[in-house]
Formats: structure tokens, C-alpha cells, sequence
RNA sequence: CGCGGGGUAGAGCAGAUGGUAGCUCGUCAGGCUCAUAACCUGGAGGCCGCAGGUUCAAAUCCUGCCCCCGCAACCA
């Protein structure tokens, strides 16, 4: 079973921040978890790194784009290995490669007459270097960014034909039957989608003539690939397209593009069709999630409220900063994240639940039973109840992508556990009932010890310490896998009589 | 009549196929003492934007209206 998921690839104008690494990190767990399921993974992220953006921001920083990218890619590698991302791929569009696919497709898409050469008048801003559309423009006609009057200046262009393929887009997109259907998360955004798909397409330029800084249209080189078009074709690139002996390509079409709601269209759109123009296969799913604010405002430089990676972790910790950047707001409407609400969810989810929950099992075992694990028959009632929690609640809403919700449903597998201490109340128990008390705590431990199993695409190396601590052996990814391809195995649960737990530190010391 | 989303307890949100209104946080009361002043139980708190309609029955379907947000950004 193969999976294929990737991120945006990023664009190169600015370093990575909140909004880059929710997407990552919301990609990364999906891909861990299918791995956990016994999928063979590809996940991909990259930089996007043409443009004219581009240009000026080198400019600025007075260097060559060359130099200018070299530097700023290698930031999202570092963003991406202090976040601990999985990703197998990380792609580029000046990799050699992908400039050489990218001309390859533009060249299929001319060879069947679905590119063809027009003259393009319209209003050109200087400030922007780019054309602007009427409806762009403020109450005084103006550009909004550089407050001048744009002038009218004709180009010419590449065109691709994109208005012949509004019937095949919406047939696709309609019919979930379809062999070949284009999935659109969320409902909301799909009918978005679908609405302006209904209203018409008309054909797009796909070049640009006084753009040096991208990709030569191979058929004339007087002309450079629009960045967008390059971009989404490193899709295609980065598992291996062209297919020709390429093990890696069996991984087209992709199963999930996840990206923010801004560039559903052209991955809805755009994409299938120059795809399906290409002949080749479009995607299974594309599934856009919300913007946030911060603190009720815009995320915004000039505000000075932008959130780094870097400073999550520096606050948090990596693993607690994954789980808490997915799980704070809703995957897929807008939502707000506060540092207030982040401190929160802190709290109530990691430090009063998971990491108490861990010093209280821990704690118990060593007072009662000098941190042994005793030799006791599995009562199985509490970790079948933690079972069905996590099998039902978590996998379905996991599968679909809310993973805020599959952490509510982790949250309340721990739940259960401290409801059964409660209810049993071992501390009765130690001076009534020994017996008991052994079947209780190894109750405890083992579904704790299952939770871990789940926990483990959010927080992978917490979750591991964790079993550790618990006494429970070997390598928990591996376990997980196992224990998916064959639950019935682990019925008497992970960690073995007369295995000693480790002594616990605080994992999470609560946020005053 | 541009398109789309939304209006449900103090806050943030769930509530396909209509049938006693739920969750998290907060709040109040109680319990426990193994645990990171953590944990458990219970209570209070809602005319489900407004007005009509369909129905034995509507937050859920239909009609009309009101209000908020995005489709403009340095941006995922």
C-alpha cells in the first residue's frame, strides 16, 4: 500500500514561521500515522524559488537569487529537522531535475496544441513588476501596495488553454464515484471551488517574457515558465516523473495535497488540468485548512506577532510544540492561536494529563512494587476500553484529517485511565487487597502503554520516553506497527512482568 | 440580487440522513490523596440570529429578513 502526501512547496520570500510549519507538522503526522498502518510513505515539502519576488528579495538583501535561495531553502531544512518532520523528499525547483521535468511538461502540453502564443494588453504595475486587474486596484485607481496609477502595457505570452477543461474538472469533482475523482476538503472550500469552476475558465499565461529568473519555455527561450506552473509540477519531480524506471513513481498520483486555503485553486484546478492535459493522472485529494489569526489579529510582520518555529520550541519543547501547533484550533476552518491558549492547552493536555498521568503510574509502581512490573493475569476490561476509544474516535477522525479531534480522543483514552484509578483507588488497595492492586496498576500500565502507540505520530520521541519509563521494551514506532498489523498479539499488552520502570522526570512542568 | 463561510451556555466550538441540546475551557459545590495544587464526581448557565412555513415532531428541511467574516495583505 503506498501513500503519498505532501506539503506546499514553500515560497522562498521569507523565513519559515507558524503558518509553514502548521501545514508540515499537520503533514508529518498524517504520514506517521500511515506508517504506523503499514502504508509505504512518501511525504515531500520543498522550496518554491522563482519568481520575481524572488529577484527583489535578493536584491534587497544584495545577493544574487542563486545565492539568495541556496541560503533561505537550507532554513526551511532546519525548520523541518528541528520540528523533526519524516519527510522522504524535499524538492527544490532549481534542482536540475525539476527544471528539466518542468520544460518536459510544457513541452507535451505544446506538442498537443493546448499552449499557443497571445498578446496580452492589460495594466501593468511597475512597483509590483507584474499585471494587476482592475478589480485589484483602490478608489483611485492605483496599485494598493505602491499607490501609483499602473500603465497599460502588452505582452506576449504563453496561454494554456485551461477553459477546455472546466467540464472534465466538474465531472471529476462532482461524481465521488468517479474512478478518477478529485476529493476536495473541507465541504465548505469544495463548493467554493466548484462555484467558480461553474462560472467559466478562461485560459491562463503560463509564461512570462520579462522574467529572466525562472525556467526557459524549451520551445522559446525568450521566455521563462510561470512560477506557479513550475511549482506544481514539482509534485511530479520529486517522486520521480518521468515513471521510467523509477520505483518511486508508483507513488502518482498523490493521495493528500495539504496546503492553506489561498492556493486551493490552483491545486483544484490549475493542476489536474495541465495534468490531465499532460495525460497523466490527477490527485486523489486535495485538502486546504484555515488561516489563523494571533491573539484576535492578522498575522503580520508589521505587527510584529509572527511566531517562529524556533520560538515554540524554544518555549514548549519540539514534541510539545507539534502536538500543541495541530491541536489548538480546528484542522480546516480559520482559528485563532494565542500564546494565552497555547499555554492553556499546555496545561490541561500535556502537563495535567499525559505527564501527570506518567508520575502517577510511575509513582505508584515504585511505592507498591519497587518499580516492578508484577507477574499478574491481564484484566483486559480498561485496555479494550482504551481500544475501542482510540480505534474508533481517533482512526476514524485521524483518517479524516481532524487531527485536533484525534487528539481529543487521546486525551480521553488517559481520561479513562484516571477514572478507573479513581474507581479502583489503589492507595485502598495497598493496605486490603495486594492481589488486586498488582491486577489494577498492570491494568493501568498497559493501556497507558496503547496510548503511546497513538501518541507517537504527534509526539515521537515524548511517546518513546514514555514507554520507556513504563518499563515497556524495544522501539515503540516498530511496536506500533506490529501491534496494527496484528492487534491480537498484544492482548496482554507491552510492558512484561518483571520489567522495571525508570524513575520519571517531569516531561511537562506546568506553565504558571 | 457577484461567490463562499458563519451566527448554538461567559469564551471557543460539535451537532450527515428532523425525535429529550453536547464538548473543552472558565465558574460553583463536593470527593480523593497515588500524582506536576494534578485527578474524580456533581451543579449552575442556552428564547440554538430574527420572522414565517412544512411536520405528530426542526438547531437540523423550505421561504424571507438582519448581522459578522473571507474572496484586497509582508502570509500557510
Amino acid at each position: 500500500m503506498k501513500f503519498y502526501i505532501t506539503t506546499p512547496i514553500y515560497y522562498l520570500n521569507d523565513a519559515p514561521h507558524i503558518g509553514h510549519s502548521y501545514t508540515t507538522t499537520a503533514a508529518d503526522i498524517m504520514a506517521r500515522w500511515k506508517r504506523l498502518k503499514g502504508y509505504d510513505v512518501a511525504f515531500v515539502t520543498g522550496t518554491d524559488e522563482h519568481g520575481a519576488k524572488i529577484v527583489a528579495a535578493a536584491k534587497e538583501k544584495g545577493k544574487s537569487p542563486q545565492e539568495f535561495v541556496d541560503e533561505m531553502s537550507e532554513k526551511f531544512k532546519d525548520a523541518w529537522k528541528l520540528l523533526n518532520i519524516s519527510n522522504t523528499g524535499f524538492i527544490r525547483t532549481t534542482d536540475a531535475s525539476h527544471i528539466k521535468n518542468s520544460q518536459d511538461i510544457i513541452q507535451i502540453l505544446f506538442d498537443k496544441g493546448l499552449i499557443y502564443k497571445k498578446k496580452y494588453t492589460a495594466l501593468y504595475c511597475v512597483g509590483c513588476e507584474k499585471f494587476i486587474l482592475e478589480r485589484d486596484l483602490d478608489e483611485n485607481g492605483c496599485c494598493h501596495d505602491h499607490k501609483t496609477k499602473p500603465q497599460l502595457q502588452s505582452e506576449e505570452n504563453y496561454f494554456f488553454k485551461l477553459s477546455q477543461f472546466q467540464e472534465i474538472l466538474l465531472e471529476r469533482i462532482l461524481d465521488e464515484k468517479h474512478k478518477e475523482h478529485i476529493e476536495i476538503q473541507p465541504m465548505e472550500r469544495r463548493n467554493e471551488i466548484i462555484g467558480k469552476l461553474k462560472l467559466g475558465l478562461d485560459d491562463i499565461s503560463v509564461s512570462r517574457a520579462t522574467l529572466d529568473w525562472g525556467i526557459p519555455v524549451p520551445f522559446d527561450k525568450n521566455h521563462t515558465i510561470y512560477v506557479w506552473v513550475d511549482a506544481l509540477i514539482s509534485y511530479i519531480t520529486a517522486i520521480g516523473y518521468p515513471a521510467k524506471n523509477n520505483p518511486l513513481s508508483d507513488f502518482w498520483p498523490a493521495d493528500i495535497h495539504l496546503m492553506a486555503k489561498d492556493i486551493l485553486w490552483f491545486h483544484c484546478v490549475i493542476w489536474p488540468a495541465i495534468l490531465i492535459g499532460a495525460g497523466l493522472a490527477a490527485p486523489k485529494k486535495v485538502y486546504s485548512h484555515g488561516f489563523f489569526t494571533i491573539d484576535g489579529d492578522k498575522m503580520s510582520k508589521t505587527i510584529g506577532n509572527v511566531i517562529s518555529p524556533q520560538a515554540l520550541v524554544d518555549k514548549f519543547g519540539v514534541d510539545a510544540a507539534r502536538y500543541l501547533t495541530v491541536s489548538l484550533i480546528p484542522f480546516g476552518p480559520d482559528g485563532d492561536i494565542s500564546w494565552s491558549g497555547l499555554n492553556l492547552k499546555y496545561n490541561t493536555d500535556l502537563a495535567n494529563n499525559l505527564g501527570n498521568l506518567t508520575s502517577r503510574l510511575n509513582k505508584m509502581f515504585q511505592k507498591y512494587f519497587e518499580g516492578n512490573i508484577p507477574s499478574v493475569k491481564h484484566n483486559g476490561v480498561l485496555f479494550e476500553k482504551a481500544e475501542q476509544v482510540l480505534n474508533e474516535d481517533f482512526a476514524k477522525e485521524m483518517d479524516a484529517f481532524q487531527i485536533h479531534k484525534a487528539s481529543d480522543a487521546l486525551q480521553k483514552a488517559l481520561t479513562l485511565i484516571n477514572q478507573q484509578i479513581e474507581n479502583d483507588a489503589p492507595w485502598t488497595l495497598a493496605k486490603t487487597d495486594m492481589e488486586k492492586l498488582k491486577e489494577c496498576l498492570f491494568s493501568y500500565i498497559q493501556s497507558f502503554d496503547l496510548i503511546l502507540l497513538y501518541l507517537f505520530p504527534y509526539m515521537p520521541v515524548i511517546s518513546q520516553k514514555i514507554w520507556d519509563i513504563n518499563g515497556a521494551q524495544g522501539n515503540l514506532e516498530e511496536i506500533a506497527k506490529d501491534y496494527f498489523a496484528n492487534p491480537k498479539k498484544y492482548k496482554d499488552g507491552f510492558s512484561k512482568a518483571g520489567a522495571k520502570l525508570q524513575a520519571a522526570e517531569v516531561l511537562f512542568p506546568r506553565i504558571q
